[in-house]
DNA sequence: TTACAAACATACACGGATGTTTGTAAACGG
DNA sequence: CCGTTTACAAACATCCGTGTATGTTTGTAA
């Protein structure tokens, strides 16, 4: 109705996006309508269309939004990797099955991308960028694997290869089984996730990085 | 156009099927029409209205045809297991990335129930059904390590809830993972998640039951 | 203060998918 | 051989969501 101010309008952005979380969780996103977003965030169609392209523009903004927050941490991760590779990743993962599982907002967003979701064609391209926080990176997580094997902080007899697949499909595992349940009831719990994440490492012979 | 007799209508049902495998795939299942389907299986909406009730219905079917296969592995799991429980969900978790990782009909409908569908409210039903046969029944998988436990077949170490848990998350990332890039030039071969589902159980400390 | 553009609300045009109804020819049982 | 039912095809009625165009108000810079 009315002009607003440049944070009225960041503001107004912000709803849309927390509206969105909402209404693409519960009816998922292909069934759930510009209108159902907007009226969620109090406004109409018209402010949606004005701060997105369209609902896969929305999507995509969403997914960037909670992003951010992991690529911090990945950063931190690449950093620490230097001196402890497997130790980095093992914080890395430890962080997602904890902290970030435990952040509603990202629940939400990856709760979506994981199950309210369907992935074909067009969708690939920013599937890519859930990806290249931790879904994939297969490449990146064989080669910590085998700079930390070099070190002596992977069993000998086990190859790069086998450790980082391992690896990346457990996580895969986590996170689509711990999305699943919600609310308080959860039958994977948090504190169970470390549990696994733990015995993976010990079971590929992890031994933190001489000082 | 014309009445066909039984065993042609029949043909026509599974044609449908076959369509709605391959266009819910390419297309994911919301995006998809009944009209494309009809048309890819050589036939009208008529015919897939006269079939099924409508899409929801045809998808449940479509996994029914796949769910047949597996449950008659899992029957068998369920027999070998009282002899030698942890040895026969193992072979049975070598069966699901083996055999049914190969077989492109089961890969299709997997396929889409994981990334070409949204899971919401209705669908939650069906849901089940595949969680049934192995997605889920964390409550069997975990009975089968306590009572493998038992008979030193496990780590003694190790709670069966974090055994349990531990194979449920990584079979589901793998078939997560492996479900995602279909062609022959696969990351992820079969061959590697065999490894995977024995290194995992060389880890829980799996010995063969002794006669 | 005017002029412009930001930040929306409202209205419209359009297609596309769904569910249902009706038509119809052939199979099948008696 | 005939009525009934099966197995569809074709036509119909509707609705819903999207995208876009247009209108409106107000910050804001000159």
């Amino acid at each position: 109705m009315v002009r607003r101010t440049r944070e009225e309008a960041i503001q107004t952005r912000e709803s849309i996006l927390d509206a969105a979380e909402d209404v693409f969780r519960e009816k998922g996103v292909s069934r759930s309508s510009l209108e159902e977003v907007a009226r969620r965030a109090g406004c109409t169609r018209g402010a949606v269309y004005w701060h997105f392209a369209n609902k896969r523009d929305l999507l995509l903004a969403m997914c960037r939004r909670m992003d951010t927050t992991i690529a911090i941490h990945r950063e931190q991760m690449q950093c620490a990797a230097v001196d402890d590779p497997i130790g980095a990743l093992r914080g890395f993962l430890r962080y997602i099955v904890g902290d970030l599982l435990r952040d509603p907002h990202a629940r939400k967003v990856l709760d979506i991308v994981h199950h309210r979701c369907e992935y074909v064609d067009e969708m690939r391209e920013f599937t890519e960028i859930l990806d290249n926080e931790f879904d994939s990176k297969h490449q990146e997580i064989e080669q910590l694997f085998a700079c930390g094997q070099s070190r002596g902080q992977v069993r000998a007899d086990l190859s790069p290869k086998l450790c980082a697949k391992m690896t990346h499909s457990l996580l895969t595992g986590i996170l689509h089984d711990s999305l699943q349940d919600a609310g308080p009831n959860r039958r994977f719990a948090a504190f169970s996730n470390m549990q696994v994440v733990d015995f993976l490492f010990e079971s590929l012979g992890y031994r933190a990085a001489a000082a």
